[in-house]
DNA sequence: ACCTGAACACCGTTCAAGT
DNA sequence: ACCTGAACACCGTTCAAGT
C-alpha cells in the first residue's frame, strides 16, 4: 500500500531525518542554519538578494558547500517556505467558521511579513511538516460538518488561494512593487490615475466608469482590511451553503 | 483631476502608442512581435528558456536591442502576460452568474495553455489593454445587481485569484512540476503515498486520516474538473449571498 | 564525510561605437 | 534613431582536490 518512495534529501531534512553520517568531521552547518539565513536575508533584501553565495556566506562556508544539504536553489526556496511558517492556530473549541477566518487572517499575516513569499508559494504543494500543519488543523476544524475529504482539502486550496492573491493586491496597490517603484505610480490613487488616462470609454465602459467613479481612489477603497473580510466573508459564505447542502442531503441518504 | 503621469515606456508601447520616432532608420522590430517571440519559447521550453539572448535570436537581432523597447527583462515579462492574452468572453444577454463561470472557466483555460503565467501573473497588477479588457467585461456583467464599483472589483479579484490557485494545483498534482520530476512523485497518487510516510497520526490526526482515507488517490480525486467547479460555486454562491443583502438592503434605503 | 577552490557556461545590463 | 559588439559583474552548478 503505502510503499517506500525515495524522497528528495531536501524533504528528508526538512523533517529532521538527517541521513546518520557518523563517519569523517562533524558538519559545521545544517538545513534549518541555511534556511533561516536565507530566510533573513530575504526579509532584508527580498529574493534577488537571495543567491547561492549570499546565503553561503552568511552561514560561513564556501558557496558550493550548500549542495551537500539542497540540491539547487529551487530546493532552498522551499525549504525556505516550509520553515518560514510559525505554528498555526489551534482550532480546539471554536466554531468552524471563526477558525476558518482565523486561519485565512494568519496565512494572511505570514505572507505580508514575507512578501518574497509570494512567488514562491504558489509553484510548490505543501511537503514540509509546517505547511502540512496548517492543512491538518484546517481539516480538523471541519471535521463532522458532513463534508468529505476531497471537499475540506478544496476549502484549504481555496482559502490559501485567497490570502496569496490578497497580499499580492496589497502589494501591488500599496506601493512597494518594484516594477513601479520609479515610474511615480506608486499607490492606488496613482494606479487610477494612470487607468483613467489610459482608457477608452469606448472600448472599456464599465472600468471607466468604475475608474472615474473613484473605484480605486484612496488606499482605504482598494485592498485594505474591509477587501479582505469581504472576499473571505465571500467565501465562508460559499462553505456554509455547501455543509447546508451536504446536511440536507444526509437527511435523505445522499452519496 | 486625471492628471498627466509619466508612464514606463513600455506600457504606452503595449498600448500601441510608439513614441513616433520619423528619423533615422526604420526599426526592424517593435514590442508585439518581441512579446510573440517571447511567448512561444515560454510555451515551447518554459520560463527557464527565455533570456534575452534566446529572445533576441529569435526576433532576429542582438540581445542588447531589445532594451529600446523593454527597461528590463521583468517588464518583458510584464509584456508577455498582457500579450497572451485573448479577448474575453462578451457578458451580453447572459445571467450574471453564468457569465462570471464562463470568466473564471476561460482564465483557467489561458493559465493551462501557458502555465509559465502562473509565476508572473500574481506579481503584476493589470496595466495592459488585453487584461483590463477582461475586468471591463467582468465589471459590466455585475452592472444593476446593488454591488458598488469597488465591490465588483473585489469579486474580480476573487475570481482570478481563484483561477490561479485551481491552475496551480493542477499543475502540481498532475505531474509535470519540474521540481518533482525525477523523484518519483509525479501526480495525486504519488503524492498521497508520499505523504502517508512522512505523518505522524499523533501529530498530523486530520490530515492522516485523510491521507488514508484515500482523499488525494486518484487523479479524479484531486483537482480535475469537478474540483474546479466545485470552488467556482463556493465563490459564486458567496456572490449571490452579497447581491441578496444588497437587495434588501437597497429597500429600506442603506448606504 | 565535509568543505574548498577553480572552472564552466550562462545571465542581465552598460555603454561606446557604427550606420 | 536603431542596432551591434565588447565588456562587466554576477549567477547556479560541476568536479577534482584537500583534510
Amino acid at each position: 500500500m503505502t510503499q517506500e518512495r525515495s524522497l528528495p534529501p531536501v524533504v528528508e531534512r526538512m523533517w529532521g531525518r538527517e541521513p546518520v553520517p557518523r563517519r569523517g568531521p562533524r558538519p559545521r552547518i545544517d538545513l534549518p542554519a541555511i534556511a533561516s539565513a536565507a530566510i533573513e536575508i530575504a526579509d532584508a533584501e527580498g529574493l534577488p538578494g537571495v543567491s547561492m553565495a549570499s546565503v553561503a556566506s552568511r552561514v560561513g562556508v564556501a558557496a558550493t558547500a550548500l549542495y551537500r544539504y539542497v540540491g539547487s536553489k529551487e530546493e532552498l526556496l522551499t525549504a525556505m517556505a516550509d520553515f518560514v511558517v510559525p505554528e498555526p492556530p489551534e482550532p480546539a473549541g471554536r466554531p468552524w467558521r471563526d477558525y476558518l477566518a482565523l486561519w485565512a487572517r494568519a496565512q494572511r499575516d505570514i505572507l505580508l511579513e514575507h512578501r518574497w513569499l509570494l512567488p514562491i508559494a504558489r509553484l510548490t504543494p505543501p511537503l514540509g511538516p509546517r505547511r502540512l500543519l496548517w492543512l491538518d488543523r484546517l481539516l480538523a476544524a471541519l471535521d463532522g460538518m458532513g463534508l468529505d475529504e476531497g471537499e475540506k482539502i478544496n476549502v484549504a486550496s481555496s482559502l490559501a488561494g485567497y490570502a496569496l492573491t490578497d497580499v499580492a493586491l496589497v502589494t501591488t496597490a500599496g506601493g512597494g512593487d518594484a516594477q513601479f517603484e520609479d515610474t511615480g505610480i506608486d499607490g492606488a490613487d496613482a494606479y487610477g490615475e494612470v487607468l483613467a488616462g489610459l482608457l477608452d470609454p469606448r472600448t472599456y465602459p464599465a472600468l471607466s466608469a468604475a475608474v472615474r467613479g473613484g473605484a480605486l481612489r484612496g488606499a482605504e477603497g482598494w485592498a485594505d482590511d474591509d477587501d479582505f473580510r469581504f472576499g473571505l466573508e465571500l467565501l465562508l459564505d460559499g462553505v456554509e451553503a455547501l455543509i447546508a447542502r451536504r446536511a440536507s442531503e444526509g437527511e435523505v441518504g445522499g452519496k
